[in-house]
DNA sequence: CGTGGTGTTGAATGACCTCAAGACAAGTGG
DNA sequence: CCACTTGTCTTGAGGTCATTCAACACCACG
């Protein structure tokens, strides 16, 4: 556990390796995980507006992280105009992933969250050259899986279980290998969006 | 209609007078409404990072915006440090808001999701004057209000009548009035969070 | 060997949805 | 001024998806 929500937040942490949940636990005791965090990330960044953190970072295996003290990071904010150009944007990309997550969540069935989860999972995991044509780890209990898509552990067993008799996945333990990519795709729902590539405007090129 | 998704983002909006949506649309045809906007707040800043605009803006009443060019937006953003910093302190605020709406769809049930609109709605309305010990207008319909909780109109106009025979609100047409607030919270599972008075530590201050 | 966390499966329940019909209000054109 | 339309609200009946509860299998770990 890196970081209990309720904690005055000081720092914000840069994952080097291993997976890390950020969660919300509800009054009633329920949990959601809001994201999973896999190496090269920042986290704990949405607290930073806030007096108290919002968030709990679980890991979830061995992990490496950086700290790095609010102050400091505050300083290089107000002294680099790029940075801090940067760190907006990279803010409002979590922001439309959140949103999308929102969607999904809230107006798609059980198997679509889970292509979506795996789709998603494969893809940030074969940008860091963790997965391949011979599949991916994915390092989380079924009650982690649920708690992240709004669904109970039985029942994601139950989706695996329909994915893989459909010829869709394959499974062993936690390792995956995604069968049919394409037909993934067409039932999650999943949103293709495609990134400025550093927006000039907010660079103070005003050619535009 | 002030935007549609797909579309080249090329504004910002400020919202001067009366409610927008914000909207993501779904393969499917599903809709998922991401916010609903009051006077005063910012549209379309999500997708300031994305070539194609995430989400459609929708006029729900007779409205006023300011529209704000990326480019005048981006110089303000480059000369100003203070402004960036502030900038990027709201964008995290909506982040944390669309953490704690995943938490509430993902994990409550329908009227934990309707208790926590109202509340929500009538605090902001409460902010701008526009609410008091006569309840306040919630100008939307309850299909509007079902895309927004992952609901269906029929399940939001159940939920309301449940909440009106337990005596928890009172209603006349779209004009609520909520009777039982604490016990509306209590259902709500809604945080309660304490925001950074516009922190320190972004601005230079380092005496933390 | 036990023991505890996780995975797996069945049966029953329940929350929410779909479909459908009617009520009501506001607007439109004759 | 009155049909007629249109959109929203309201209510019922029945179905479905996901949950709850429960039992057991399967490791990994002491």
């Amino acid at each position: 556990m890196l970081r209990r929500e309720g904690e005055a937040p000081r720092y914000v942490y840069l994952l080097l390796s291993g997976w890390v949940g950020a969660s919300i636990l509800l009054p009633g005791g329920e949990r959601q995980i809001v994201k999973f965090h896999l190496p090269g990330d920042m986290l704990g960044t949405p607290s930073m507006c806030l007096a108290q953190a919002a968030d709990t970072l679980t890991a979830l295996t061995a992990v490496t992280i950086s700290r790095v003290p609010l102050a400091a990071f505050g300083t290089v904010f107000a002294s680099s105009p790029r940075f801090a150009a940067a760190m907006f944007l990279s803010v409002q990309r979590e922001r439309v992933a959140l949103m999308d997550r929102l969607a999904a969540i809230g107006r798609t069935p059980a198997i679509a969250r889970v292509a979506a989860l795996l789709l998603d999972v494969e893809e940030r995991l074969r940008a860091l050259g963790a997965a391949g044509a011979d599949g991916f780890d994915m390092p989380l209990t079924q009650e982690q899986i649920g708690d992240h898509l709004g669904l109970t552990a039985v029942h994601v067993n139950r989706v695996f279980r329909q994915m893989v008799e459909s010829g869709l996945v394959s499974r062993e333990r936690q390792r995956f290998v995604l069968l049919d990519p394409a037909r993934l795709r067409s039932m999650s729902a999943r949103q293709q969006r495609v990134m400025t590539r550093d927006a000039g405007w907010l660079l103070g090129e005003t050619s535009v």
